[in-house]
DNA sequence: CGTGTAAGGAATTCTGACACG
DNA sequence: CGTGTAAGGAATTCTGACACG
């Protein structure tokens, strides 16, 4: 499941997202896909997954800065 | 793990095949891979492993029509 | 801050065909 | 038969920017 099989228009159809807020989340940090020779990037059903909470959380209120994994206890 | 979510240039990377020698085992049909609405095939982890193992067989000598599943005992 | 969009370019995939045999 | 390739087109994804607020 941490295989980085899936491209940005697939994952968009599994989490409901769209293109500019994956690579949004992306930019800040909250989820690292790999990327092809071209510069595609490649998510994980891992990553969707992670994907859908952070929405989640966005949407709870929290902030980008406050998911990032590693940080100090926040909203787990 | 039959989520047909991998585009054929991954496929290609997880079964060390061509792109022409996976669209030929579907024009034989070996392997059945969804379309998006572009027109681009999708595959699933599970297809991964059936490909393999059909590509395995013709090294084998055997030859496509030998590798469709549901095959003579259907008698038609 | 988080997300929408128009813009132009680059990489990916598609189909049908010719080739070898 | 099963696979390689060149050809042109269509769909996908990329980046950087402007916008709202």
């Amino acid at each position: 499941m941490q295989d980085k099989v899936m491209s940005i228009g697939i994952v968009c159809g599994l989490t409901g997202l769209t293109e500019r807020q994956i690579r949004y989340y992306e930019e800040r940090e909250l989820v690292f896909p790999v990327r092809t020779k071209g510069g595609a990037r490649k998510y994980s059903f891992d990553d969707v997954e992670r994907l859908k909470e952070i929405n989640s959380k966005l949407r709870d209120g929290f902030h980008t800065f406050e998911l990032r994994k590693g940080g100090r206890a926040c909203g787990e």
